[in-house]
DNA sequence: GCAAGAGGCATTTTT
DNA sequence: TGCCTCTTGC
């Protein structure tokens, strides 16, 4: 054991109980101090009381970049704090001058909260405390004008931006959809707007990323199409946040002189784009705080750039780097397997993390036969210290894909557990919410072609593709929104009867509800849209099991919207902010990915699934090879890193995949934990027979390493070398590689569309036309760009001059 | 225009 | 195996 250090314990109160996930260890207990401080107790500043030598350090260097390199459990979110309270305690800054960016509003509104109760009510005029993606687009509205766009810009959520590119392909009409998928592109286009490319910087060699060269260009014109609607997607606020800088040094010297003191949470995560964000805005002043632990880095594949924090000494010259290596939150043997295991990657600038805390448990390995009796296991073992008085809120079972959620799930029901998943989609990412949202903005904003889109056949009206894409083609011709060429083309015969009757009576409705914008509170008006558009009656009629669910989420969204001053500032809110937050107090197990458990921790922790092909993922290792594999690695750490007393990892020697049995083979994650911080437990065999208390786990002291003896560790050996010799593939070793293009014939998409010939042109009255529809016929009347002409065989028919042509 | 069936397909997902 | 998307037939 390591030389004692000074007992953490007396400064820092360990209560097991109490401790609610979402928070770091070592958290101090706000009240407290804020009560010390209100009592004036103590003249000095009392919120440094209790940092260690390290947290203080990084408090108290204001002046100059800083990296604080803060490994899992060390009090990172306590040193932000603590120093934006003693930047404004100290004077140096006053709350609207201190920027300070998360990833998460999560991580954001709890920092506020922590601030906020040691400096007091100060913390509410932290304008700047926000994700890199809400304070861009505070940024991008106050100049909006210089990105082309005006300051009511509608922010983009994954479903529109995918309809937009799903149109922009379209559009190229020589593109195979099956075979260049929208959701592909919008990878591609994400990946480039994570590295701060706009489409006339992706370097060349790119072009190939897509439809045989098409990508830069697809993504031009989608760049397009979002300054036509007025529209930003997620990428855009950082994208054109930093063109806005680039190209406006005026605008940015305002911003630098603003934020003379800038702090970044989870600095391991930024992509390029955040990092060139924060390099532009801190080139000025360079007061500049990172926090943030490589070890940590789990976003690689999401544009994550850990060379941001290993390069932070070189990119900000002078940088005071300060490690936090005193962990606060697991005991001994479970701190031990975690550094252990994260001592394999190469790499990493390298920490140490140590703990005073006992020893504790050692962590407990145990290979199940096969994922179902891994369930088993674990809910049984759940209920047998829920049984010995662990609260459930207090245990979490982490896994590597949602896919392994399914059997854990089934289990846990018929045990009757209550359990909670976390993670799952997002409030606002509901289709109802989604729904609710697009008639609101459609009300607030009439041009809003994407919304209109959504909700024009929801519920039903009747209309289909056929009469969407002829008010596409007029929109489109005349250049107006599609709201717009509704409102004219139902004064025309283009439409059929029954459509124009729908679309006449939608366009009322939306006309009314824009009128009562401002007569109505916006709660009101949003329930009004809701009851008489008929989108809560769909619900209502909906036979399903979760339609009452949508409709509690209806019910749940319109009475959130109360607390906001006004409508646009809703929709702000709720295309960036608005996430789940439901029964967090009750008593129930968390079951998440391990994605979704970075920065929270448990008393307890399951981790099921450490099989190789699933835990490293055989697609993380066939795609970035070694990088890959070093970051599922640091997912693993994370993982162990979640536990504060109790760490349980499984595998099994068989699993489900896709509905098959795979053989599996034990992780090598398990090889690369200490020996004598773990002890393996065998599980019984399958037909033991089950049942409570017994010795379902006969103790067996293994030699560690790679030579198991246990049972279960035998038949995933015997199962390895049986497939070896067949030549069977494992499990997710099928699929290999990349998927290359099959060449083919192309097939063209053939549609019709009104040439879009820009200007709308007059007819004279006479001139022969020929209407798709109608056929041959001439001019009768002129009115604008709407036509009475006699068809020689349909009549005497209105249409708009986009539909014919002369002859 | 819509509903039911076939076929393809399956990581991780802070905003 | 089960979900999601596209096609087909009414």
């Amino acid at each position: 054991m390591v030389a004692r250090m000074t007992r953490i314990e007396e400064d820092w109160p360990y209560d097991p109980g109490s401790g609610a996930p979402g928070r770091d260890a070592g958290a101090p207990n706000a009240s407290s101090l804020s009560a010390r401080a209100r009592a004036g107790a103590a003249p000095r500043a009392t919120y440094l009381d209790g940092l260690n030598p390290e947290q203080r350090e990084a408090v108290e260097t204001t002046e100059g970049p800083v990296l604080v390199l803060a490994g899992a459990g060390t009090g990172k979110t306590r040193v932000l704090t603590t120093r934006i309270a003693h930047l404004i305690a100290t004077g140096k800054a006053r709350p609207s001058g201190i920027l300070a960016v998360t990833f998460t509003n999560k991580a954001a509104r709890e920092m506020k909260e922590r601030v906020a109760a040691l400096v007091g009510g100060v913390a509410e005029g932290m304008p700047w405390l926000g994700t890199f993606h809400s304070i861009s687009a505070k940024i991008l509205r106050r100049h909006a004008e210089l990105v082309d766009l005006t300051s009511d810009f509608t922010i983009l959520g994954m479903d529109d931006q995918l309809r937009l590119l799903k149109q922009v392909i379209q559009a190229d009409g020589d593109i195979d959809e099956k075979r260049w998928p929208a959701r592909q592109l919008a990878g591609v286009i994400d990946d480039w707007k994570n590295r701060g490319l706009e489409p006339h910087r992706v370097p060349k060699g790119e072009a190939a990323s897509f439809a045989f060269g098409k990508g830069i260009a697809l993504y031009e014109q989608y760049q397009e199409r979002l300054k036509t609607l007025n529209a930003a997607d997620f990428g855009d606020l950082l994208l054109e946040a930093l063109r806005l800088f680039r190209e406006h040094p005026d605008v940015l010297e305002s911003y630098q002189d603003r934020f003379r003191y800038m702090l970044v949470d989870e600095y391991q995560d930024t992509n390029v784009a955040q990092y060139l964000w924060l390099r532009l805005l801190a080139q000025k002043r360079a007061n500049l705080a990172c926090v943030g632990d490589d070890d940590q880095s789990i976003y690689g594949w999401r544009g994550a750039e850990v060379d941001n924090i290993l390069r932070f000494e070189h990119d900000f010259p002078g940088a005071k780097v300060v490690r936090l290596e005193r962990n606060y939150r697991s005991t001994g043997h479970i701190l031990a397997a975690a550094s252990h295991l994260i001592a394999h990657n190469e790499g990493r600038l390298g920490k140490t993390l140590r703990t005073d805390d006992e020893p504790g448990e050692k962590v407990i390995l145990t290979g199940a036969w096969d994922s179902e009796e891994e369930a088993r296991l674990i809910g049984e073992e759940i209920e047998s210290l829920h049984g010995k008085g662990h609260n459930l809120s207090q245990m979490a079972v982490l896994v590597r894909i949602s896919a392994q959620m399914r059997e854990i799930e089934d289990r846990f029901v018929q045990l009757g557990l209550p359990y909670r998943v976390i993670g799952g989609p997002r409030f606002y990412e509901r289709a109802e919410i989604r729904d609710a949202l697009a008639y609101l903005r459609l009300v607030a904003q009439p041009a809003d072609d994407l919304a209109f889109e959504r909700i024009i056949n929801t519920p039903k009206r009747g209309l289909g593709d056929a009469t969407v894409q002829i008010l596409h083609n007029h929109s489109r011709a005349a250049r107006i929104p599609l709201l717009q060429a509704a409102r004219f083309l139902v004064e025309t015969d283009e439409l059929k009867p029954k459509p124009r009757g729908a679309i006449r009576e939608f366009v009322r409705q939306i006309d009314e509800w824009a009128k009562a914008i401002d007569a109505l509170p916006h709660a009101e008006l949003a329930r009004r849209v809701l009851d008489e558009s008929g989108y809560t009656e769909m619900w209502q009629r909906d036979k399903s099991a979760d339609a009452q669910g949508r409709l509690e989420n209806l019910k749940e969204l319109v009475r959130s919207m109360e607390d906001f001053p006004d409508l646009a500032a809703f929709l702000e809110h709720v295309s960036l902010v608005m996430d789940v937050n439901e029964g967090e107090g009750e008593d129930k197990v968390s079951l998440m990915t391990l994605h979704a458990a970075k920065g929270l921790e448990f008393d307890t922790v399951f981790l099921p699934g450490w099989e190789e092909g699933l835990f490293p993922s055989q697609r993380a290792l066939d795609e970035s090879g070694r990088a890959g594999l070093e970051e599922e690695r640091r997912l693993a750490h994370v993982g162990l890193t979640r536990a504060r007393r109790r760490l349980m990892i499984w595998f099994a020697a068989n699993r489900r995949i896709h509905g098959m049995w795979n053989a599996t083979a034990p992780s090598r994650f398990i090889d690369e934990l200490p020996e004598r911080s773990v002890d393996v437990r065998e599980a019984p065999a399958q037909f033991s027979g089950g049942g409570y208390g017994g010795s379902r786990f006969d103790q067996i002291a293994a030699p560690f390493g790679s030579t198991y003896s246990t049972p279960g560790w035998q038949r995933a050996q015997a199962n390895t070398r049986a497939q070896a010799e067949f030549g069977a593939s494992g499990v997710g070793r099928g699929r290999g590689g990349f998927s290359e293009p099959r060449r083919g014939p192309l097939v063209i998409e053939g549609e019709l569309v009104a040439k879009s010939t820009g200007a709308p042109s007059a007819f004279a009255v006479g001139t022969r036309v020929f209407h798709v529809k109608f056929g041959p016929g001439s001019v009768a009347a002129v009115d604008g760009n709407k036509l009475t002409v006699d068809f020689d065989k349909a009549g005497r028919k209105m249409v708009l001059d986009s539909f014919v042509e002369a002859t």
